[in-house]
DNA sequence: ATAGGAATGATTATCATTATCGTATATGTT
DNA sequence: AACATATACGATAATGATAATCATTCCTAT
């Protein structure tokens, strides 16, 4: 747990939908949210904002840093809080459950494989698509 | 460079529209095409397609397994003729180049990782966005 | 050459995301 | 606390990529 996020010091007003939606990112119960999980979550505790607002929101805070986006394969984007430690994804694809890792092996040969072909990596995405062996997995839904 | 690929042999009937489009990823200059570049290219050399043909054949011909398509970070699909040989891509940030590695090394971190959190891999992709640092980067457009 | 099913292409629909724009609100100042 | 003003909100329209429709055209087997 980090300490909780100000969005003054991040340059952001502070307004009702903004904290409702760091909030989902802070307390809720899944890490890696898309736009219409957040506006379907607001309404669900009924705490409305309008999609374009939580689109906004969205884009905003990955711009403060506040957020990082990934891109799952398939159209929509997902959101997960920035905790400032890159990290890789498992993606299961039976029920969407994401995994996360950490490899220091694969990152440095990433580095080298790009430094070799005259390439300074600015950035990378390592996504595996996967089925859960073991029974954990509930079946569907993010 | 392996033999010409007979649309017949892959279950699909042998069109001019079909053809075409093979052709370009067959002979064309690049290797990775959305389905916009292909549209464009054939309207170009005058052999005019329907787009939503271009992207009904693209579909279909990843399906087929001739063509394999990628997300590279953004909205549009990109396709490449499937070689057989799985492999990674670098992206230049400034022109869109795209090239292509394949790091054994890599591979089996990724298995061992899923594996060892009880996942078996059933795809993945992996996508480093750089700069050149040597000069040979056009700038510009893939 | 013919027939019948599949493919094409113009168009419309869909889905995620962005842009507009009039109204509401946060925040610094009286 | 009331104000002023820049900003943000939210309903809705617009956009861009891709999929679905459907009447017409084209392969391919007879
Ligand atoms: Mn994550
Ligand atoms: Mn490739
Ligand atoms: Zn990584
Ligand atoms: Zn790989």
């Amino acid at each position: 747990m980090s300490q909780p996020i100000h969005l003054k010091n991040a340059g952001l007003k502070s307004t009702l939908p903004r904290l409702k939606v760091l909030n989902l990112f802070e307390n809720g119960d899944e890490r890696h949210l898309s736009a219409e999980d957040v506006y379907k979550k607001l309404l669900g505790s009924g705490d409305d904002v309008g999609l374009a607002t939580v689109y906004r929101v969205l884009t905003q805070f990955e711009q403060a840093g506040l957020l990082v986006r990934h891109h799952f394969e398939g159209d929509k984007s997902v959101f997960e809080l920035n905790q400032g430690k890159h990290h890789d994804h498992i993606v299961c694809i039976q029920c969407d459950r994401v995994e996360e890792f950490y490899d220091a092996t694969i990152e440095s040969r990433q580095r080298k494989i790009a430094a070799e072909r005259g390439f300074s990596v600015q950035d990378h995405s390592l996504n595996i698509y996967a089925n859960c062996t073991k029974l954990k997995c509930p079946n569907k839904r993010i």
